[in-house]
DNA sequence: TTACGTTGCTGACACGAGCAAGTTACACGT
DNA sequence: ACGTGTAACTTGCTCGTGTCAGCAACGTAA
């Protein structure tokens, strides 16, 4: 398989059989500009370079110019599902548009210190859902990234990115319960501590949508992805009166609906249920699953350009976050 | 943000300020056999580079060594579920173990030439789902990169990684329903035609399956992730005589579940389903969802290992990988 | 005394690309 | 004839690291 034997083409080789020097190479193939090369050299040069099959060393170019054109994003350590896997696509071609490229590490924090990244690659901006450290920080710097940004995190000021479209999910769900008249409303959490940081933006704007209406906090459970598990949980949000469920998201969404079945409830007429997420097992469910969507194509567009203006040394873009979140309207609430 | 005074840390610094020479940092910090470096030196230069927080450059470094560690996994177009990204999870980890650092590119190939992935990044391997060209793998090897792995791929020979447990997915699916008495089975395609790189190993497994049995071939039908789309499809199945539907995933399990439910039909009574991957609302459908589950761990210690032998010279490791896929029983089959 | 091995370190050269500064050659204006 | 300008290049330095060859000092055996 590894060919020690072919050795790499590089901008000498093509230089040679251009018949110039390995600057003109340079000059013609970055389109540098304030040069003047003749269309006959620039086009012997284009010609040798493609005959050669010629690409540039990554890690040379990095050296020299001392950025590398690579973001980074360090993805959470729970499965992330189809909305985080659009979302990354979208990022990755709205920062292909501008000249970089994207790439994600599944983390595993644990298992290996972020520190053993850098020695591997050096992005000019590294992207996270959850908080940085200080040091972990400080150790980025040293490394040469450029814009560190934390997507989410406790109690940050300024609020980190994407902390007001989480709100405004919670907020929307609260919102849409409220709207159709329920007044005592529950607040349905997964089983899994990792995704806290999700569900504490989510829950915070549905508290401020029922503060907003005079209306009691939401009553917060636990509710395992698991029929029996989840019964329980809904029993007693029954027992305590509250009529209206906001889930997480649809995965929890659907347990209510499963645990419902199993305590003998009916949705949404006993309890109205609410998801986050719109996966497609949303809308196949029984009653079809009422759900807040958010436009993954709005937030990667908004990320980039957060990420570009950074690395270009300008001014992050003020953008409005929450008209992208939408409700879709189902039976289930 | 970007704070052009502070310069970055060098090993030269590291040396400055230990009293030594450059290469007995290098040789220090790399713990380089062969050498021999007094203890008393040693912790001087490890102190020296903690306490100005030294990180070595990536780019130099891959520059002169000429490999990067970096395994770069290229992402399909089509959004990941939780599965993809429990693999590549796992294969982080495993790779990390190893001293590799995996990163994974969402692909959007039609956005952006692969070429401009080069001139960022050089891996050391690439994993990619679907086949390369000719062309591509030649660039490929033009920039550096010394292996490549298509996962999937249409009559390759030998036959791509992930080809031998794809297949056995489909073969599990309809051996567990001919177990199960039926002899008349459908097979239920996704209507996008991006996966279907993933659906034509399982359609062919569950062929191969039936053909073992003497069963006639799978009824392959297109079934829409919509309830109402979904049952002109599941009546076809019904009228042709089908007891037992093979789906090509969860979703599209679901989506006949929810067909069958329009056309007034019940499971498994009526039409027995399957489903694969197990996606959490599969145990909280009705009725719960029998499915088929791939060990992704398992997956994942043997992609890293092919990659890692392919990196160090060394023949691709043959491993069992039927063995790690199992059916999940529940009550739809 | 001389030859030789070991310990502990340093000097210098690559790796491949970008870019500032320098060098021709030629045209133009006076 | 002579300075000036400019098109079309080239020379040479630099980025930060790994590593080979070498060098002094210090035994130690012949």
């Amino acid at each position: 398989m590894t060919d020690p034997t072919t050795r790499r083409v590089t901008s000498a080789d093509v230089a040679r059989l251009a018949g110039v020097s390995r600057a003109t190479v340079s000059y013609v193939l970055n389109d540098t500009p304030h040069q003047t090369i003749s269309a006959a050299t620039r086009s012997r040069v284009r010609e040798a370079a493609t005959s050669l099959g010629y690409a540039p060393s990554a890690a040379a170019r990095a050296l020299r110019t001392g950025r590398s054109d690579v973001v980074l994003c360090l993805l959470p350590d729970w499965p992330i599902g189809p909305e985080v896997g659009t979302l990354l696509g979208n990022l990755s071609t709205e920062l292909a548009r501008a000249g970089m490229t994207f790439v994600a590490h599944p983390g595993n924090h644990a298992d290996r210190p972020i520190t053993d990244l850098w020695k591997a690659i050096t992005p000019a901006a590294v992207l996270a859902f959850t908080d940085f450290s200080a040091a972990e920080i400080a150790a980025m710097r040293a490394a040469g990234v450029a814009l560190v940004v934390g997507l989410l995190g406790r109690g940050a000021s300024p609020p980190r990115e994407l902390e007001a479209p989480q709100r405004h999910v919670g907020r929307l769900q609260a919102g849409h319960l409220a709207a159709a008249g329920h007044t005592a409303i529950g607040y349905a959490c997964p089983d899994d501590d990792r995704v806290r940081i999700f569900s504490e933006p989510r829950l915070a704007g549905a508290r401020a949508a029922c503060a907003g209406r005079g209306l009691a906090a939401p009553s917060v459970r636990v509710v395992p992805l698991d029929a029996d598990a989840a019964a329980p949980a809904v029993r007693a949000w029954h027992a305590e009166g509250v009529t209206g469920v906001c889930a997480y998201n649809d995965d929890v969404a659907l347990a209510v609906l499963a645990g419902m079945r199993r305590a003998g409830l009916r949705a949404p007429a006993d309890l109205a249920v609410i998801g986050v997420d719109d996966i497609p097992a949303a809308r196949l469910a029984v009653p079809a699953l009422t759900t807040v969507t958010t436009d993954q194509a709005a937030v990667a567009a908004h990320l980039a350009a957060t990420v570009l203006a950074a690395v270009h040394g300008r001014a992050a873009p003020a953008a409005e976050l929450t008209g992208i979140v939408t409700v879709v309207a189902r039976a289930s609430a």
